[in-house]
RNA sequence: GGGCCCGUAGCUCAGUGGUAGAGCGCCGCCCUUGCAAGGCGGAGGCCCCGGGUUCGAAUCCCGGCGGGUCCA
């Protein structure tokens, strides 16, 4: 049972009960269909308005006030900006200050933690937010599949955010005007008759928050969602009115558009120009009448529960048209809808700097990437997708701007992904192939496999086993059986150190945090406030830096006693030291930190805002910092960018980075309040990630770098001294990570280097200058060499092997080689199989060896077949008198062992045996 | 963040503890008026790297590097 499922009897009629709905007398009624409340002006209505309740959409072809995309966006803002909101700029797609969440969900993530939790004033109350939001389901397979074909869902949507705090310090409006709002725009808006609008009640639960909320519906569809976060819920399950109250209401921008001007879909009322501009293209012409047939009957089905071509088999069956008719006739327009929808998506992550993946959200890109791929290749709809993109950023450009900055970008993204889709797809078909020759048949288990290790759907390895006439059948429960597997989080144990610290340090004053004061202070008094388990040490005041923010914590010395650790406490910095029986609570103590350490944490620090800029102005402008470490001996920065760095473009990164380094610009600290920080410097500030608190340190390299950034840094770029890329690596697709290491490190790098070239020189006697061409040159003489030991081997082997046919005793008419070389394994091999290519009636029993003793038999081809149990034998002789084994199969059978001196023994009791097997066989001549 | 798969000739890949292979490509010769095709011969391998197990590792184990892929 969910929480709001739990809680739904707590919210009873008069928690829902607005003045609107005393004010103009709307009644109380429970749905027929769903059995939920609603409110409404008609007396004789029996559903609240759901889609499903009511049996679909009532609006199509009704003309409302026909708003095209941008328009219902300006309306709405409108609307309430004439009602005391402000209208404040949207957030990216991609939620950099959250570490919760990859992309922005809903207009109310703009707002998490910090202004929800009331740390962080509001930018503006009451304010609205015309918020882009990505949703790919998390449900299961069929959410994304659903977009093209209800007619309302989208993987890029626009949520009209519309907020309205509510704490000790702000006060805006509640439940009441909230409501009085909505209904006025719905009427006088959207131009909506009254009694054709339903309130329905539910319970909205989510980030431990719980609340009322009322959905208002229209003709079959939700418009908007009032939700009022009002109740936070307790670890014991109980729950207690917030201090915060927030109105979050999320106004479906779509849906409205759609709505004003009745069309079908909402597709085709959204997406305007660029739909038409891809109807024109791809020649597609949609039966209209069929697909407003085709959307009211499968807009009431639901999308979670059941699999999206099932879905199309029942739609067919209610309007009664052949299921591969309704696929032939719709498909292509279906296939149109969901193309404009990923890629308006796409192009909205990839200009705030997400790049397609295989981990992360990224893949969540890659999915609609391909699945546009593929759809375009299904129906032959030969889109030119960058084309497509820039029609859409032309279009969208009006109310959002910053699609601009996907420009020259999205086409080099967009052409390395589709490489990569058809390199898989073709690759993956051969392998098929000749999985196919092999087995003939696949289970479901092969299936799976090829799925999850390889990328090859299982409808590919049908079309392809169909192909060389092969039926291969695709467990209806394929997909179902994909997504049982469980995955587990594991709990840090280094969380729950810190849990049982914090418990011990709460009551403490923040400790005073001389680093940022003085980043340069590095001895220091300070009192003794807390000792605990004569491990850890509170101070009043500290300049060790605690771990955080990617840099690495200071040691050094409290009193006498050493320094290994440094942790951020909630407010409270604590020490780790190795013993504490010098030191009392209450003593004033001298400290020192170790400067060369902190120097060079410092210097690596700045570098790594250095390179990240350097590598932004390089690369790219999707170029984001990933995540990034600062050790005192080397540091590494992990960036966003879709394909391997290339040598050149490493060296060009090394390069400009020593450039602002060397002309020595100014770092500077400056102290903002988080929403004017983000106004003045954008979201480029998280580059760290999401940064805590109200307030942010923004740190400055002069015309350069701006990030907000708890670590500290050189004064000015000189500092760093230099700046030595040691490598790169790509640690996953889309993330390059960058080592290098800054300052003397730096220095002590390139000596290290250049002393391996001065050795590896040495070695070779020749000057440093020359080593390339000398390796080179080595190397083929190695590789050359090697080929003439093995013709002279050859050479070898012939003439031993000579010898030894000549030397053999015939038995039987079969001749019998047998004797001990001072040869190693390979030639005795090669002396063997001369003799039995040569002989086609011989046996051959050689022992050699270096260090072990090896035995080779070999049996010519004509007594080869005799000789089945010859491997049993040798391997149980070498077991019992060299200690080894033997294995192969006839012709050639290899073995040994470490006992070298029984090795002549050995080569005497196979010549009997063989001789006795001999004896009992006739060959003839 | 987690899981799975793959690294062998220039390319695509077989080979699962015992002689390093195939197809395509490349070079030479033969056949042909020429082209296409064919026939014969040949060159071309740190079997990704480093450890370990073993008498013996492309093959098994551990680690690293490189690539692919599925899922949260």
């Amino acid at each position: 049972m969910t929480i709001a499922e739990k809680y739904r009897s707590f919210f009873t009629k008069e928690k829902y009960e607005v003045e609107l709905f005393r004010e103009k007398g709307f009644v109380r009624k429970k749905c027929k269909v769903c059995g939920n409340y609603f409110w409404t002006l008609d007396p004789d209505r029996e559903t609240c308005g759901d889609t499903n309740c009511v049996m679909g959409y009532k609006f199509v072809g009704r003309r409302g006030p026909n708003w095209d995309f941008h328009q219902t966006i300006d309306k709405w803002c409108e609307f309430f900006e004439k009602h005391g909101h402000t209208r404040i700029k949207e957030y990216p797609v991609v939620a950099r200050w959250r570490d919760d969440i990859a992309f922005t969900i809903a207009s109310i993530a703009d707002f998490q933690p910090w202004v929800v939790s009331g740390v962080v004033d509001p930018p503006a109350n009451p304010l609205v937010v015309p918020q882009p939001c990505l949703r790919f389901g998390g449900k299961g397979f069929n959410d994304i599949d659903n977009v093209g074909k209800t007619g309302r869902h989208f993987s890029l949507f626009i949520m009209g955010g519309q907020h309205a705090f509510n704490s000790k310090k702000w006060k805006s409006y509640w439940m009441d005007e909230c409501i009085d709002l909505n209904f006025k725009f719905l009427t006088e808006y959207l131009k909506i008759p009254p009694d054709e609008i339903t309130y329905r009640e539910d319970v909205w639960s989510g980030g431990g928050n719980l609340g009322p909320c009322l959905e208002a519906f229209a003709y079959g569809l939700e418009i908007v969602n009032n939700v009022f976060m009002q109740y936070e819920v307790l670890p014991d399950g109980s729950i207690k009115e917030m201090e915060n109250k927030i109105i979050d209401v999320g106004w479906g921008i779509e849906r409205i558009c759609w709505f004003s001007q009745g069309t079908i879909t909402a597709y085709d009322a959204v997406f305007g120009p660029v739909l038409e501009w891809l109807k024109k293209e791809t020649g597609v012409k949609e039966d209209l009448s069929l697909l407003k047939r085709y959307v009211e009957a499968s807009c009431l089905l639901d999308s979670s529960e059941i699999s999206v071509a099932d879905r199309d088999k029942i739609v067919a069956e209610r309007i009664g048209v052949p299921y591969e008719e309704l696929q032939q006739s719709l498909g292509p327009i279906h296939a149109l809808y969901a193309i404009a929808d990923h890629t308006r998506a796409l192009l909205f992550a990839i200009a705030d700097g997400a790049i397609p993946s295989n981990v992360g959200g990224g893949y969540n890109l890659r999915v609609l990437l391909r699945r546009s791929l593929s759809l375009n290749d299904l129906y032959g709809l030969d889109i030119d997708f960058i084309e497509l993109f820039y029609r859409h950023m032309e279009y969208l450009k009006r109310s959002y701007p910053r699609v601009l900055e996907a420009e020259g970008i999205i086409e080099d993204i967009f052409k390395v992904e589709r490489q990569r889709y058809y390199e898989t797809l073709s690759k993956g078909r051969s392998y098929v192939e000749r999985l196919l020759k092999r087995k003939r048949e696949l289970k479901k288990e092969d299936l799976i496999e090829l799925y999850e290790s390889r990328g090859i759907p299982p409808e590919l390895v049908q079309k392809v086993a169909s192909g060389l006439g092969i039926k291969v059948t695709i467990p209806s429960d394929f997909y179902v059986s994909l997504s049982e597997k469980v995955s587990k989080r594991e709990v840090g144990q280094k969380e729950e150190i810190t849990e049982a610290l914090a418990n011990k340090v709460k009551d403490l004053p923040p400790t005073r945090e001389l680093f940022y004061e003085d980043p340069y202070l590095i001895e220091f008094r300070a009192k003794v406030l807390r000792i605990i388990n004569n491990r850890y040490i509170v101070l009043d005041k500290t300049c060790f830096y605690p771990t955080g923010g990617g840099q690495l914590h200071d040691t050094g010395f409290i009193g006498n006693t050493r320094v290994i650790n440094v942790e951020r406490v909630g407010t409270v910095i604590v020490h780790e030291v190795e013993d504490t029986t010098t030191l009392n609570e209450g003593m004033e103590v001298i400290c020192k930190i170790d400067a060369d350490r902190r120097r060079s944490l410092m210097r690596h620090h700045t570098a790594t805002h250095i390179i990240n800029e350097a590598a932004r102005r390089v690369l790219g402008k999707h170029v984001w910092q990933a995540g990034a470490e600062k050790r005192p001996e080397k540091a590494r920065l992990d960036i966003t960018h879709y394909k391997p760095l290339t040598p050149e473009e490493v060296r060009e990164i090394e390069y400009l980075a020593n450039k602002i380094v060397m002309e020595n610009r100014p770092v500077e600290i400056e102290y903002l309040e988080r929403t004017i920080a983000e106004q003045k410097y954008g979201f480029r500030i998280y580059q760290g990630g999401a940064a805590p608190g109200r307030v942010l340190r923004i740190v400055k390299i002069h015309d350069w770098d701006v990030e907000a950034c708890g670590g500290t840094h050189c004064s000015t770029t000189g500092e760093v001294g230099l700046i030595k890329i040691l490598r790169v690596e790509r640690i996953q697709d889309g993330v390059v990570r960058i080592e290098f290491c800054a300052g003397e490190e730096a220095i002590k790098q390139m000596q290290n280097e250049l002393l391996l070239l001065e050795k590896a020189a040495q070695v070779l006697r020749v000057p440093k200058e020359q080593l390339p061409d000398a390796v080179n040159r080595f190397f083929n003489e190695w590789k050359e060499r090697g080929k003439t030991i093995e013709k002279l081997m050859e050479e070898l082997a012939e003439v031993r092997a000579d010898a030894l046919i000549s030397s053999g005793e015939k038995l039987n008419n079969v001749l019998l080689v047998a004797g001990v070389l001072g040869v190693g394994r390979e030639e005795l091999v090669k002396i063997t199989e001369k003799i039995i290519n040569r002989e086609p009636s011989s046996i051959v029993a050689l022992g050699g060896g270096t260090e072990n003793a090896t035995v080779v038999l070999g049996f010519g081809e004509r007594v080869c077949q005799l000789f089945d149990n010859a491997k049993k034998l040798t391997n149980e002789l070498c077991k019992k008198t060299i200690g080894g084994g033997a294995g192969g199969k006839p012709p050639l059978i290899v073995g040994g062992g470490p006992k070298r001196e029984s090795l002549e023994r050995l080569i005497e009791v196979l010549k009997i045996e063989l001789k006795r097997l001999l004896s009992e066989q006739t060959f003839p001549e």
